[in-house]
DNA sequence: AATATCATAAACAATT
DNA sequence: CAATTGTTTATGATAT
């Protein structure tokens, strides 16, 4: 990594959203043998570039935040800085220990500095909280009638018909300068924009009372994966947001299946429990129900790290970690510090992987015989992986080594095709009323504060 | 330009 | 018989 001498900003190759990166003299230092990146973000056109320094309501010399400022670090050499607390890194998804500042410092340098997975992060944040923004407006409102209705006074002046774009004031303005133009929040998206996080970000979602939603669109900014980010590590800071928001969230449809099956106590989970997991978890999923149940089902037969194992009251799925670990190394190879963060997304290390090894076959093989089994085979022919309920749990299944295995029985909870109104409407109450959250209690929300 | 990955659609079979 | 589940093929868009 390189830093241009005369502004501090990080000089970098190869853009987040796509090729284009301009070689253009920075406007603040009016240095030229650097790269700046520029603004592309994928709903734009490869040739809109916007200078990360034409901010000039930022304070610092950078136009960036205070997280991504050097400049800005060294003033905060006091000891006080908003992403640590507690003796620990509060970069969403970090939660890095630091004993000190100092050592804080370095680690926000080292592993939170301006590249393409911080960028994506920030951006994530940034929705997060323009999200509530609209939330909070929507809940004002809703007091101001309600008091209103009462006949009440009102106890506060309403505020200012909020501004949506909060995003100015604290967290992104000034930064994201490689993706996000500062007027990003309210433009309207393209309409043929791809609905990720990013792209969706200035529309409304639709539970909350927008009626602008494209249909569905391919995935086509998988950050998550591409960076290799571990899936609950950026979802998690996000659950509200993509519980409720109608956006598409930034992930293939094997990482999601992956991650709900993992979630889940047993690590298993039947076609129909992945369903409700999808639309539990994300306000994007329950719509269009055919299309991305297609795509679900399709995903589970299609990738050999998904195992379909049969048990007594049927089939569940299961996730074979080596097999995906594969797929996904395979993709990010060459890239050291991407591929550093594999570890971290693994949901049960290496011994796990160790001892999964030794069932590894083909998927067809695996079918095969999975099909050619019964239930009786199953419990009788797998003692050793009978838990002390005496269910089975099929020798070769990644689920041996996870916790004991049961079959499922709850019914589903969810009726979930096209829309079910009971999910639509949980966009404007209180999360604390959410009682159907023992799956996010896993990985999606232990990161949540 | 070639290749890989992914989303989507759809046909079809097997199972429930 | 209908619905669900699972497999497979095809196609187009995008990324590398």
């Amino acid at each position: 990594m390189e830093y241009c001498q005369e502004c501090c900003l990080l000089t970098r190759r190869g853009s987040m959203w796509g090729k284009p990166l301009c070689k253009t003299q920075c406007e603040l230092c009016q240095h030229n043998t650097h790269t700046h990146t520029h603004t592309h973000t994928p709903m734009s056109s490869a040739t809109t570039h916007v200078s990360p320094h034409t901010d000039r309501t930022c304070q610092s010399p950078l136009n960036m935040p205070p997280f991504l400022c050097f400049s800005s670090l060294h003033e905060e050499s006091g000891g006080t800085h908003p992403l640590y607390g507690h003796g620990v890194c509060k970069w969403p998804g970090c939660e890095k220990l630091c004993e000190d500042f100092g050592q804080f410092l370095k680690h926000l340098n080292s592993e939170h500095a301006l590249d393409d997975r911080s960028t994506a992060q920030c951006r994530v944040q940034m929705q997060v909280v323009q999200q509530l923004e609209i939330q909070l407006s929507k809940e004002r409102e809703r007091l101001q009638a309600m008091m209103a209705h009462l006949h009440m006074r009102p106890s506060e002046p309403k505020s200012s018909p909020k501004p949506l774009n909060l995003v100015s004031s604290v967290t992104m303005s000034k930064n994201l300068p490689p993706a996000s133009p500062p007027n990003l929040p309210q433009t309207p998206t393209t309409p043929t924009a791809p609905i990720t996080p990013m792209a969706a970000m200035p529309q409304v979602p639709s539970v909350l009372g927008g009626a602008n939603v494209p249909s569905m669109g391919a995935m086509r900014r998988r950050h998550s994966d591409k960076y290799s980010m571990p899936l609950s590590s950026e979802i998690a800071p996000n659950y509200e947001f993509y519980k409720n928001a109608d956006v598409r969230p930034p992930f293939t449809y094997a990482t999601l299946i992956r991650q709900a099956i993992i979630d889940s106590a047993e690590h298993q989970l039947t076609l129909n429990e992945i369903y409700s997991w999808f639309t539990r978890t994300f306000a994007y999923f329950r719509r269009n129900a055919a299309t991305w149940k297609n795509a679900v089902r399709h995903n589970l037969s299609l990738h050999k790290c998904f195992v379909r194992v049969e048990n007594v009251k049927g089939a569940v799925w299961t996730v074979d970690e080596v097999e995906y670990q594969k797929r996904r190394s395979q993709k990010i190879t060459g890239s050291p510090s991407l591929v550093k963060n594999l570890p971290s997304s693994l949901g049960y290390g290496t011994a796990l992987n160790a001892s999964l090894q030794v069932g590894t076959r083909t998927h067809s093989d695996r079918l095969a015989g999975l099909n050619r089994r019964s239930a009786h085979e199953e419990l009788n022919g797998s003692l050793d992986h009978l838990d002390t309920n005496g269910h089975g749990s099929p020798g070769y299944s990644p689920s041996a080594h996870m916790p004991p295995i049961h079959v499922k029985e709850e019914p589903l909870n969810m009726d979930d095709d096209d829309c079910p109104m009971s999910l639509v409407t949980t966009a404007n109450h209180s999360p604390e009323l959410d009682d159907d959250r023992e799956l996010e209690e896993g990985n999606l929300s232990e990161d949540l504060e």
